[in-house]
DNA sequence: TTGATGACTGTACCAATTGCTCAGTCTCGC
DNA sequence: GCGAGACTGAGCAATTGGTACAGTCATCAA
């Protein structure tokens, strides 16, 4: 079982109030710090926990624009282009997506006139052959993902 | 300024070695203790290290299947919908964007099969009249924000 | 029934870290 | 010249993380 209902509470716990010590977290699970801290490994090791990195934000580093940009490419060359994506710095995600060539990115600007020079820059690249660009106007739901730690885990206490 | 020379190499250090103490890198970065971490603060009251949860994987918590679901909505009705997404555990942000009433959601699910359920779903909710989806094929750019930084550092010198 | 395996508990130890304070130095702009 | 703000280096008590150990308990196969 790769996470049971022990591992969604601490993972809850994780998301809730992070910035707790170890010790602070067995004593609010009523658990054994060895116990602990074995789990916390384990969810390491198993992937669930990918990285402890401070999250920042973009918009507080000076780029409050945010788009998702669809890139088209010519047959064959979506590694070639999907490589040359980690080149540009303003690029913080991409995935290849359902839809012939399609690649979908996400991509952060200081404003608008900015994002016009990045999407220049992505449509002189070989292999593009047109984008699309969406710009986020508002974010609805804050990246989350404590609702879905707790669906799991009510699935799992059943 | 948001964030001088130094900013961006604790920044750096922040992102490409995490779970290191501040004292050590106070020692990486030939600064005293005290002034790293009163950069620290500071960085944090600026709203550029937003948190400092774990970040945790969908997928190894048994959600593979990533999903940019777009969300047509009718005239009026975009806050309703936009505060309905909050109620489904699958969807782990979405922003509204432009064109028209339009959200872009990202979903995560078990399986293909889920992912229709949650789209269901989403049809269901009062105010949407329908949705497009995106699946994720493979991810070309991990989300990273190192290269970001690195860029304003760059700038930032000059 | 017996034996083994794995998970959890409670305790303990130590080096290192944290949060905090303080006085002294340096640089900048008015 | 002078004050404000930032940085330094030092020190302190309290806590932490890493690790180890023996004992308990439940499960499972022989």
């Amino acid at each position: 079982m790769p996470v049971d209902a022990l591992d969604t509470r601490i993972l809850r716990l994780l998301l809730e109030q992070p910035r707790t010590s170890v010790r602070e977290y067995a004593r609010l699970l009523g658990v054994a710090r060895g116990t602990l801290q074995a789990r916390l490994d384990r969810l390491e090791r198993a992937g669930v926990i990918t990285g402890t990195a401070p999250s920042l934000s973009p918009a507080a580093l000076g780029h409050p624009v945010l788009a998702f940009v669809h890139i088209e490419v010519t047959q064959g060359h979506l590694d070639e282009v999907g490589e040359a994506l980690a080149g540009v710095p303003e690029i913080v995600e991409a995935f290849s997506i359902t839809g012939g060539g399609d690649l979908l990115t996400r991509v952060v600007a200081r404003d608008n006139a900015h994002l016009e020079d990045v999407v220049q820059k992505l449509i002189s690249l070989p292999g593009v052959v047109r984008t699309r660009s969406e710009v986020a106007l508002r974010e609805r739901v804050p990246h989350r993902l404590l609702p879905l730690v707790e669906s799991i885990g009510r699935s799992a206490r059943s």
